[in-house]
DNA sequence: CGCATAGTTGAGCTATTTCAACATCAGTGG
DNA sequence: CCACTGATGTTGAAATAGCTCAACTATGCG
């Protein structure tokens, strides 16, 4: 419960209000590769991630393209379960992951009762639209080996620091194959920019690295 | 001063509101090729489009990548002077426009004051939120012919109709250049899916149309 | 232990870009 | 009113970035 506190749109609740959240939600647990929802429903419930990983994606001719991997207490389906529309998105889990679902009706109440609610919702969907110019600048300005360095460097944390990397969903979110992805990974560390194991990098020359992300 | 009404954030507020907004903005009048803001600038201000054309966009590499261009009444640059940070992207006059200027602050009262707003609000950037993951399906899944179709799609008004299509503004909202998209112009005319003029095309074949477009 | 999943690497392919040359049009100034 | 100029669009040929396909390796999970 106190992860959830985190989440910017809760933080704000009175514990009484936070109660009464938790109280109209339902805990759904989801094994890994579960689909929590498609673009053929209407956002009749609202969404928080408890635990796990999910991924939000859009998907045409056998193709699909990840608009955020959610990784941390957060919520997500928001602007679909806010306007009651059709889901712009497919949400998916990624590993067992445990979601607070909450009905549409009831996070609208919770809006209506505290405007406070409202802007903290404003601040989340601002930053989900800045999020998603930058998703569409990485795609279409950026070629492979940018795509590639800038998204290293939004999972950095601190220098020297091992980066859990996954080639495929790397692949998923950048718009690229996953192979182009390996390629780049093995260019970098030619380049003396990353050193690679299976499953992690370290970053070795970070302003090099900047220098390729732009 | 009725066209405004049409824009959805301000066709709540009462009469005194809409005339209080309209003390508090400034008219300025851009030329056709005039930048209005840059991702440099933090969003001090709010604008209005009352009568123009705008396009909003991302750049890197000397290339361009188009968000979102505004022909109606529309309010834009919202996200960015609501948090106050850097605005995501550039905004420039497409044709000679009239833009009222708030500044953020002034915004900020307006949101306090009458939650409703904040509602409208919320449901504005919802819709910039379909908006974008539409932009990124078109970017990141769809070949050039079909980005094309489905780009004349979001033109069409009824059968038969003229519409206006300017092949290099195109071109930067599809993330293609302006080549490809006249060579793809000329293959839906060979197709006979649409007829071709210099600045319009027609539709001849809506049902293929839509096919391609998927 | 075995099998499905994830990553690597090479080779050839192809959609789109780039470059170049040309055509057309709209607006401007004489 | 016409000539000039810059912006916009068209078409062809060549270049290329990234994809597809394929074969192989490593891994971790049941």
């Amino acid at each position: 419960m106190e992860d959830l506190r985190k989440i910017p749109l809760l933080s704000e609740l009175s514990e009484d209000q936070l109660k009464k959240v938790l109280s109209i939600a339902t805990l759904k647990k989801y094994p890994k590769g579960k689909v929590i929802f498609t673009p053929s429903q209407k956002g009749e419930f609202f969404f928080i991630l408890k635990k796990g990983k999910v991924k939000v994606f859009k998907t045409a001719k056998g193709k699909e393209q990840i608009l955020k991997v959610f990784s941390k207490p957060a919520i997500f389906g928001e602007a679909a379960s806010f306007t009651g529309s059709y889901f712009p998105a497919w949400a998916e889990s990624l590993e067992e992951s445990e979601v607070l679902v909450i009905p549409r009706k009831e996070f609208l109440n919770l809006l209506r009762e505290d405007p406070e609610i409202g802007m903290k919702l404003l601040a989340v969907m601002a930053q989900r639209l800045m999020h998603l110019t930058g998703v569409i600048e990485n795609l279409s300005l950026k070629d492979a080996l940018s795509k590639v360095s800038s998204y290293i460097l939004t999972l950095y944390g601190e220098m020297g620091e091992e980066i859990t990397f996954r080639t495929n969903i790397a692949a998923m979110e950048l718009g690229l194959t996953k192979e182009t992805v390996s390629r780049m990974l093995s260019k970098l560390k030619e380049m003396g920019i990353i050193e690679k194991n299976r499953n992690s990098i370290k970053i070795k020359d970070l302003k090099a690295l900047k220098e390729l992300s732009i």
